[in-house]
DNA sequence: CATGAATGAGCGTTCATTCAT
DNA sequence: CATGAATGAACGCTCATTCAT
């Protein structure tokens, strides 16, 4: 098995946490990536993977020991360089809790914009995944979906929040911004920024800030 | 081909919109439904929705030509109802904004509460429609959601509702109903009246209003 | 999955054990017979049986849940026959040992002449029974060496055989019979009388009878 | 090709035809050995082997040019030892037929003891080499049976034997001692003197000695 | 509607084998 | 000898679908 390592985005501290550059995931999970997203985990042959990968079948499992291990490193990787920007978005910040917020929000907006595809299947193919890997991967999606409500409950403490249930307004602003990679085309009408803005606002009326 | 037209819910129009009984699916439908919602068109086959139906093989292939044809009465069947409610919800207020928009989102909410698996399934499963089958379901789709956004367009004309981006808040009212499907379970510790007073605040706050 | 049961030797009791009309196989067994006969179970693929037994591959599938209970429906139909056979044959027979010897042994070597690639097979696939199955098998096997020994033993007491090991002898005479099944020709120049005439004598010498 | 001729037990002469130390085959042959014992030669993997030689795949190529070369070199090896042990046993004694039958009796069973996988894959694979290898093997072990089948022909003719068939006798004789193979067991309740003298009473029997 | 039988195509996976380094 | 990468062919098995009864 070869070593992926040099993909992991955990090496990459993205202390640049706003720049998007091409994703560098390996031949292998690009062309799982796009299959999945277009015909999901099930409608995708390890055939139409190798293709889209320039490799024959068994030189798909050359890399990967089965489909099912190919899902999980999507989905890890996904959620690795999800939670990776977060943290180095709120490590960029104050303690305040609007700041930290608006910083959150923009990081998941960006992610969901410029990560469209990975955040599409790591949402949507979690019933994919086996047992284990499930739990595994539930586990670092808790994980994301914890900062934002520590953050509301925060703002709700300090004031700078009114909304009077955080978790449900939490769970609303996380919706909202996976919701994004729904819709959102990079040939669209709407430029990032002023995306983040008009949704920034969106997230900030749901927690009933100013 | 037998007539399944007896089981559209278009014949039985939903005047009480509120009411939810035991959805009315055909044993072929009700078992591919609980198949699709968890694993999904690609990952069920027509053993495991024969198999749930309590039918053969050759009996599910009595009622519908094709798994795609299961599929496609599935999700029209869904939209239908949906739609149907919808209608019913504003047909009993009058012409405020705001009364529509609270009435329409009570009944998006309800609809995603009470039809969890279906609402699940038809926005999951697009992608698996063929082609043309995708074209008329999106339709019916686009039409709800212009129900939405002519709403919240003619309370901002109004003076009712406070956005600068109807459209953009429109889709996140969306969003926020359809995603209440992914979380919501009935024993969960919200209870339903609660739910949509909730919501019904955090959808009010994105489009601005009081 | 098909009821086979008219092919099972067990329902036709062999009171005629020294007669044999061609096997009376379903077509996948027969086909499944002579490939594992020449190829062993692992050198034959399931396109080989469905083709020898002019299925198609799902076909073969249609009759039998997978390779490994098609080997095992082979095992033991042919332990069935032999078992079958051989309590058919000394049900025909007084209680002297030297008869039920006799008899024994006439009725073994026939089947390993006349069942010759059933008996070759059943003998040398053992190892590629799943060990459930392996087991289930292996106790049918044992039954019939104790047949064997069991007469041997009596015949010591008795005084009709001298052989100071009847455990030994015993398995001798087995290996002696099943051994036939991997030299016997139809088309050789032994004639079958002639040859359960000659090896009853060594049979006979290996337990030191007359 | 590495010579690995070095490995070749004819050129240690089993002047010693009744000692046996552990086995010298070269990694790879020892590897293939167990493996095709368990699984046979089909069920067994190249990857099987290297594994079980400690070697990379590429590794056994190295040695070998095909997985069919690896099964000829393990059973001409195997012959070579068990014609060579023969020629010993007999070069050992006088041109009594009674000796050389003993002598000869005692060398196939001590080597179906304690050369138990060894022998017992080299009559089970036969159909899995190719025709020219099976032929070339073949005639090695026509050789080792006509060695047998003329001791007991001479010993008729001197009337040291009192069989009417010579070579059904004979063919008996070897099925006797390559039967061992497949139940003796090192950890058994049988010392292998034991076992010898009991089989060669059995097979003294069979040709009619005293 | 059921049962039983069937099939072409395709599934995920592994095979023996090769070559570059 | 190892590692790493690769491949055409084949593996056991399942798919959606059909037809006769």
């Amino acid at each position: 098995m070869p070593d992926d390592s040099s993909h992991d985005p955990q090496e990459l501290p993205h202390d640049d946490w706003r720049s998007y550059g091409p994703p560098q995931l390996p031949r292998v999970l690009e062309s799982a990536l796009s299959a999945f997203a277009e015909q999901g985990y099930h409608g995708t042959s390890i055939r139409d993977i190798a293709g889209g990968a320039g490799l024959s079948v068994p030189g798909v499992y050359h890399h990967y020991r089965s489909k099912q291990e190919i899902l999980l490193a999507l989905m890890v990787s996904v959620m690795d360089e999800l939670l990776s920007r977060s943290r180095a978005a709120l490590a960029s910040v104050s303690d305040r809790p609007e700041d930290r917020f608006d910083v959150l929000v923009e990081s998941l907006l960006r992610f969901h914009m410029f990560r469209r595809s990975q955040a599409f299947v790591a949402s949507s193919e979690i019933r994919s995944l086996d047992a284990e890997n499930r739990d595994r991967y539930v586990r670092l999606r808790d994980e994301q979906q914890q900062m934002i409500t520590d953050i509301v409950s925060a703002g709700c403490v300090s004031g700078d929040f009114a909304t009077a249930y955080p978790e449900d307004a939490a769970r609303a602003v996380a919706t909202l911004c996976v919701g994004v990679a729904s819709w959102y085309r990079d040939d669209g009408p709407l430029q990032p920024d002023q995306l983040v803005r008009r949704h920034l606002g969106l997230a900030r009326a749901l927690v009933g800030g100013t």
